[in-house]
DNA sequence: AATCTGTCTATTGTGGATAAAAGACAAATA
DNA sequence: TATTTGTCTTTTATCCACAATAGACAGATT
């Protein structure tokens, strides 16, 4: 096949939420800014949506006949982009399988494994390589440097200077900027976390990314907020990955995010700073200590 | 045609100057490792310089047979990979043709108009993203964000950061490293050009790329080296695009160079950290002049 | 014993084809 | 008049095929 409609299962899958609270479905071309997808997607759903009776269907007027039910949705697997499942599947091949730094790469064989064409492989590898975890010879493989403690090391040296610098343009913005109401949010988030954490210590990954994504960003450079990906994708994983001492880790880096929001409000750039490295000291800790 | 043999051609081509100063070729093992070639490309080789009536070869004896002509070589436009030649053209499309920021770029017309597939191009423009000047919509058209003003200065900002970072870590070098060895030949090298100033000021754009990496490595850091690429790229083509006092712009970045250099050799983080901010410093207000 | 050559296989780089998705435009509707 | 819809065209995402190139291995040569 050409193209995975992946597109359309998702925003079909979204769009039965949308009908199971409301008698009667929007313009298509509402539809289409609700589900960030084009009119045509939006069609092919309406379509569908006849098909199935949950609604009829003529020029403006989408009545619903009947609520979702569990089967009407598109199984998750299939709503999954051709990218996502390379990338998952990669990354579980080189941090839990045993990948050998210096290993090499074959595009083939991981196409053959995932069970998609090369193009979508190679596209893949091209994108991640930016990551520094591999690299391309030309013309011939590509070599995995491997998830190791240098690796480490280099991602943690620069992600210091980046957020330190960010850190120092969060406390000068204005009172009137939309970040302090973020700030404000996320602060809340952690208390409340920190108020159960038996139960929801496992959020805390997601509430780090947004975190810390909010802090560079204030740095309005395009390469450090990039840069933030990199990161965010090495934590990501090894959160999966490593979860000895899960609770405990999180508490504290909680904690240490609490003295760190608060130093920002100061608009103090030195007990910013150090607030900023103190967290961000024990953050590459936690990280070496995962490495063999 | 499936893949270009630009591989052969150019590596046909560097083995003809092989061919011109000795009287017996040496082994296919050999020649691939001078060459930086598989045995297959360096067989195909042979058997066309038999072809051309250069050799003659009969297993271990390859026996020169005459010197090569200038027809014998492959014209140099075929000897370019696709990738550089796309690479070309997207740079004169988006620096020279009034491309204005936020303007879509089409895959399709752009491989029309450069005579080539999409595949290529796609892969390009993915490997080209990371320079920041472009930006993807899923599913849709890319954006060209533009050579501008904040472009240069995220840029410069993040080349700042990076390169004082190397400069202090070169100036606690061993004197044994070689990069000291290598620092020696590119300020001969300097000297040489300032020497003879009014010829020679074109050949400041490859010394400046040869100095500024060798300083950037001594980072050991992949993330501070790669960012290099960008910065590279963008001073290539600056170079090539805005002419105006070259030659006096040239001549004091030489200067400044030659004070970095003696800085750094003095092993003083205090003086080095000077030097490379005052040339840093001069550095940006050049690119910067030249942004419209 | 070490290296080289002949031969064969596997993988990459690139163009082309096609379904999915986006998007343009005029006629229809409120 | 401002949206919305019906219809049509364009572009992207993905697979596949095939030549160029890399690479493996056994037998030949020094």
């Amino acid at each position: 096949m050409a193209k995975q409609n992946t597109v359309f299962k998702d925003a079909y899958n979204r769009c039965l939420k949308v009908l199971a609270e409301t008698s009667s479905l929007p313009s298509e071309p509402e539809l289409g800014q609700v589900l960030g997808v084009s009119r045509t997607t939006v069609r092919a759903i309406l379509g569908r949506f006849e098909e199935a009776k949950l609604i009829t269907w003529d020029k403006r007027k989408k009545i619903v006949l009947r609520q979702p039910q569990p089967e009407d949705y598109f199984p998750t697997e299939e709503t999954d982009s051709l990218a996502e499942i390379i990338e998952r599947s990669f990354m579980r091949r080189i941090l839990a399988g045993g990948a050998e730094p210096g290993m090499q790469i074959n595009e083939l064989e991981l196409a053959r494994e995932i069970g998609t064409g090369t193009t979508s492989v190679r596209e893949f590898l091209i994108r991640f390589s930016r990551f520094g975890l591999i690299e391309k010879r030309p013309n011939s493989h590509w070599i995995l440097k491997g998830f190791t403690r240098e690796f480490a090391l280099e991602l943690t040296e620069v992600r210091e200077m980046f957020e330190l610098r960010s850190a120092a343009s969060f406390v000068a913005l204005p009172d009137s900027h939309s970040a302090w109401q973020e700030l404000n949010k996320i602060e809340a988030l952690h208390r409340e976390i920190l108020a159960d954490i038996d139960n929801r210590y496992q959020e805390f990954s997601e509430l780090d990314e947004r975190f810390h994504l909010l802090v560079h960003k204030s740095s309005s450079n395009r390469f450090i907020v990039d840069f933030y990906d990199v990161i965010s994708i090495v934590f990501h994983y090894h959160y999966q990955w490593n979860k000895t001492n899960a609770r405990q880790r999180n508490a504290r880096a909680l904690e240490e995010h609490l003295a760190y929001i608060e130093a920002l409000r100061s608009h103090d750039p030195k007990r910013a700073e150090e607030a900023c490295r103190r967290h961000l000291r024990s953050a590459r800790e936690t990280l070496l200590q995962s490495i063999p």
